[in-house]
DNA sequence: ATCATATATGGTATCGATACCATATAAACG
DNA sequence: CGTTTATATGGTATCGATACCATATATGAT
């Protein structure tokens, strides 16, 4: 593996113009510009980023922390994230934190090491109060999760109205008994609180009170929306119209309705939330809320870019739109 | 952000006894040990990786090639992978190559400047001949995808064999007209390559001739499948089935074929490849073939920890199981 | 008691790159 | 034409950790 020490040798100048030249900096004649990047090119000479980051300089590396890969939801945002970020000559390091605490401090900590520069999460498993020190050491930008007490940018959608159109839409289609699967219901704040409020505001409104056994917490796979219609079958007053937490659990649902001899929309009306591919490929389609990933990921790329180049950004929050899209599962 | 000299100061000791605490060698008194660990907890010290990479030291980092991580098969995989990693202490770098030669050895270019102790690479790009030198600066796996002349490890699936247990189901249901999505079929080697042969050995031993104009190149997501269905029904002479190359070709043939009115599997066959959980969410269920990807993820893991370890593991191929899963779409 | 060996600790060079200071030449100015 | 200023290049300390060598003490063997 050939060093700055050998381009320079070779190129017959000192180690400083050859940095220099990597760094394009000014004051390196064109003449031995072209000697270094020459013998570069000989050497096939790459700068040894470990070195570059003990010196302290920007490691051109950001961090994506993401609950789990294997969520579509989260791929996708990754997805988007790096497009960006491989555009403005940025790597993207990919994180599972499999919603542990410790695996989340263990990432955050590649900050405080210059491992990367600045860290994306779309995730939050710590309290903010322990995470908030980690800013010190670099960027730190919130994407999709959110906490209030938060001191930095956030992208976000507009969860609550997500929620609230959704279930006004089961109540415009005549359903008064809308259930309701959520991650969770006791969230003190962020993505879940939101919906929550959106959910009842909805019915509120329509002069409904929501019943709690209806209300089906801490549902996140395909496995648990199967549960969940089993539990509806168990009971004797049952929902017409179910709203959910994301498209996966929608889909566990049909699946077993149907296996159950439910017909939907007409037994049993769901909605989704995320508009992944995949809801398009139920039978019968769903209606689900759509939420713009690339755009958030898109958009929490470009902030935290902004962040890495100009300090001053300004500590605000984008939220960006969500609409309902109406297929034919409600 | 403290260093190991601020440890030393802080324990009253020196660097090199700090640094033996935190590598665990032998010749350090269990009193001073003590006096080093709790400096260490006081000061919230982690060592800098940067620094422990740059003086040659191992990273404690795997990093895997995906060419999409949007795409569930990949996702799925790098999750088992990551999971055994976690367990033995590794961290993942997950990389996208995005199908781009470029992308590919930009990342195998940290393997040379050891910023990851090895690669598992589960998509190939470039020629053998090009990534071959990079074997040299550490351990290259295969997973997934290979290629002959690759003189390294290889834990894959037999993939010949899915292709043709899953041609040979069509040909018990009674199809004569078999077509077939794959992604190159004109693959010199490798994972497509095997399966074109599993699929042309099975028609072949039913006395078919395999008919060109059913055979569709090229094909990888939903949007292609649906387009693969516009095109049969252009056709005067229809397939009665077809065999895909993974189920989100199926899922989007599905869509397409239930849209212009076709009965599955009555008017066409369809099955998919990987068992992916859209597989069961379809409808009809998707017949396919079930790919054991956590088994290999964990197998692809588990050897490369063996050649961390130790430098004499035999280069072979594992080959896992795979099985056809038959429901409602043939 | 003497010398070899095991145990325990510290000092310093080093990994590969960059920051900073020093210096040399060329261009610009009054 | 002398002096400032822009351009061009090199030397050396440094980032944080570890390897290696040196040294000091304790333990054991003869």
């Amino acid at each position: 593996m050939p060093t700055i020490y050998d381009v320079a040798k070779l190129s017959g100048l000192s180690k400083t113009t050859v940095s220099r030249v990597i760094n394009n900096h000014s004051y390196v004649s064109e003449e031995k510009k072209n000697l270094v990047l020459k013998a570069m090119k000989e050497l096939n000479y790459t700068p040894n980023p470990s070195a570059r980051k003990l010196r302290g300089q920007v490691t051109t590396t950001i961090g994506v922390i993401v609950p789990r890969i294997v969520n579509p939801f989260f791929s996708y945002l990754v997805d988007s994230i790096e497009q960006v970020a491989y555009k403005n000559g940025y790597h993207v390091l990919i994180f599972q934190s499999n919603e542990d605490k410790e695996k989340e401090l263990a990432f955050l900590n590649l900050l405080k090491t210059k491992q990367v520069d600045g860290i994306i999460m779309t995730s939050i498993e710590n309290d903010w109060s322990i995470i908030e020190p980690f800013t010190e050491s670099g960027p730190i930008l919130l994407c999709n999760e959110y906490v209030n007490s938060a001191s930095v940018p956030i992208v976000r959608l507009d969860q609550y109205k997500g929620a609230y159109i959704g279930v006004k839409h089961l109540l415009e289609k005549g359903h008064r008994k809308i259930g309701y699967c959520t991650g969770g219901l006791f969230a003190e704040e962020g993505k879940d609180k939101d919906r929550n409020q959106g959910y009842q505001k909805a019915l509120q409104e329509a002069g409904i009170e929501p019943d709690p056994k209806w209300i089906f917490v801490n549902q996140h796979s395909i496995e648990d929306g199967k549960q969940v219609v089993k539990k509806i079958l168990s009971m004797e007053d049952r929902p017409t119209a179910i709203f959910t937490g994301s498209d996966e659990i929608a889909g566990g649902m049909m699946i077993e309705a149907k296996e159950c001899g439910l017909k939907i929309p007409n037994d049993l009306a769901i909605i989704g939330f995320d508009d992944q591919p995949l809801a398009q490929m139920l039978d019968p389609k769903l209606t689900t809320i759509r939420q713009p990933i690339d755009q958030m990921g898109i958009k929490a790329m470009e902030t935290l870019i902004d962040m890495l180049n100009d300090s001053e950004v300004k500590v605000e929050t984008f939220e960006l739109p969500i609409e309902l899209v109406v297929r034919s599962s409600t």
